[in-house]
DNA sequence: AGGTAACCGAGACGGTACGTCACGTCTTCAC
DNA sequence: GTGAAGACGTGACGTACCGTCTCGGTTACCT
């Protein structure tokens, strides 16, 4: 679940969508400015005027296509999101699995002041920000959906597991301790989220709704 | 751990700290007016024009005594945690307690844009602000550890048992739905959350380090 | 030498310039409220923020194109020194003609806070108007050695006169007088500084340096 | 007529007139501290603040006593001229008073940003500050007659010369150059000032208004 | 190939908020 | 009870971004 990627990732091709058209160009250089100053400096720095300034493009020109900075940090999800080739791993075991998710979340949280504590200082202001965010992490949840997959199929979690509550409480105190406790970076804090996780999903927390918690399945 | 309460709870008492002293009406006004602001427009509506206006205060005078944003807040929430007589529920069960717990902060939480969601984004650009959050919440989860300790007195847990790490485990999901994910508010999640917290916390998941987790040892 | 008619010079024919231009109308806006206001109130009612308001202009518009109040008043006489027509008189006699130069002056300077006033007393504080005003003066001097080269064709004067150095002595009384001593307005002093000045110019008090007064020399 | 000297002459021996009373001592530190701000950062630097601060002693103090600005310029240049033993050169000839007159000028307003230009910057924003200015200056100018006498004592001059026009003419040139033109400095300008007016009044200029120009008395 | 519509560069402007400085008044607290 | 210390109201400063507008000049794409 590491939610520095987005912004990255995508730097490097900007093949497509860049039909040798000059918007194409300026689309680029605008998306990767926001990369840049979002590492520099997070959310405050990320103004329209630098961002424009950093892209070697006119102000006028980024509020007509992206209106303000939270169309900007849409795009850049959005863009993200799409071009991404991420899956979660895949180490044989379930605590395995949510301890390499965590410790993803971790590296990218715990870096001083990253991507991801920007984007997600800025989905707090931009309603658009916080839609893309949201949907980033929809597609990432689903997509670790089978790390829990693979648990029940090697018979070590019941089948009507809720994956996403599962992952969920896997991954939230990485969240909570690091962006808004701020508490110290604590290196075993992964693997201890994901073993209690793993605990609970064991001991039937996360049997879904229509089914009978405790008893888990054959 | 309800974290809308800091501002409300210094509204009703404005009697104290009122002797007369002009700078004491000062600071009761501006600091009503932030928590007034706060629950009006959120973070964004939280500007030090705004605050004076609503105080019926200079502009300056706020800079003067606060500095910024981030002092007021700070300001606020110290003031909040000074004299609040907050404890946790006690309901005789560990689920229950967590459950009662989770349940207020759901209910600060997903009240819009509520005073908490403002302070916790502006927690993202205020150092100030950001302490005093951190410093709130530390002693909010330190009141907290009650509900494990008598848990462990009812024997329903090991004497080892982490409280720290249970109590974010049962809180840190509301918070990443409700302020991150921003699911759609799920009235189950606060019960569930409690429910899978006490279930790793039985099977031994937040056994203190240097003890063997169920008493398992050598 | 008069030093008030540059703002004035300006407020009668408004058609120029402005041709359509929303910056020129601005800029031609701009300047007359800063005459109005230095006339009305002296230098010390010249606030950026004042002359935004007079001219119906935004304060942000001020700074941006003008930087302080300086720059306004140097834009003010560089606009007046640009386009002005204004030439010595020409009274037939050395005396008769720095009598009516002294006579502006006097004028400029006995009506009470003049604009002459004002822009002098913002020479102290603003580099820009220092030098604007320096310009002007330099201009207006170097207009006037035509009487001085008047007389000399007169036979009046020798022709190794220093007109500078005559016009100076010539007007400085003028200044000094109303200006820093701040004596009672007297009428006679434009005709008797002029007549002093003009009995040392006959004695050879401004021979240039390299020439020998009266033609004495060899 | 230096300008400078009533800050200077009373910043060493501060003996006399602090007849040990708190009061005394505190307006002692207070002047002082005006001239020395005057000397470092001009009119501009006066602030009744940094006067406040730089005296030790607290501002309310400073607005009891001096109101303004204004009237701590005043203070200062009316307790300058009061206990000052300055009188006119006296070197045998017209020509040499009226030239070491002019000499002191020109050091005092030559040297950069002198106390004297700052007094006079201060005298056209303070009607205290300009009224104690014209006081000096009136002071100076009556004791320079003298200067006119010795002349007229000598044959030099008609008994019926106007010692302040003569006065005026040949110190006026310093003034308007320097602080209003601000030419380059030129040393060879005191002397010329002074031959120039002492010519005018070898040839009647300054013949008193009730006698007859040119007929320069017995 | 050429024309047209979309896009971009350039720059000014009105506007909100910032944070600062100095002024001059007023209040409070300690002596 | 008084006067020094300090807080306050007030007004101006100069700055940073915001979002809008109007030009004029390219550029891409489509007949």
């Amino acid at each position: 679940m590491d939610t520095s990627t987005p912004a990255s990732g995508h730097s490097e091709p900007p093949a497509r969508r860049r039909t040798g058209g000059r918007s194409a160009r300026v689309r680029a250089q605008v998306l990767d400015a926001v990369g840049v100053l979002l590492v520099e400096g997070g959310y405050d720095a990320l103004t329209v005027d630098a961002v424009a300034e950093r892209a070697g493009v006119h102000r006028t020109t980024v509020y007509r296509r992206w209106r303000d900075v939270g169309g900007l940090l849409a795009d850049v999800l959005d863009a993200a999101a799409a071009d991404d080739t991420w899956s979660p791993p895949d180490t044989g075991s379930l605590e395995g699995d949510l301890t390499a998710l965590n410790q993803e979340v971790y590296d990218a949280l715990a870096a001083g002041p990253s991507v991801s504590t920007a984007l997600i200082a800025a989905s707090f202001r931009s309603p658009e920000a916080a839609g893309a965010l949201a949907r980033f992490w929809a597609d990432r949840y689903e997509r670790c959906a089978a790390v829990v997959s693979r648990a029940v199929a090697r018979g070590d979690l019941g089948a009507a597991t809720d994956a996403h509550a599962l992952l969920v409480t896997a991954t939230a105190p990485l969240y909570h301790v690091l962006l808004l406790l701020r508490d110290e970076p604590d290196p075993g804090l992964p693997r201890r989220a994901a073993t209690a996780a793993a605990a609970a999903a064991r001991a039937g927390a996360f049997a879904a709704r229509d089914t009978a918690p405790g008893g888990a399945g054959p």
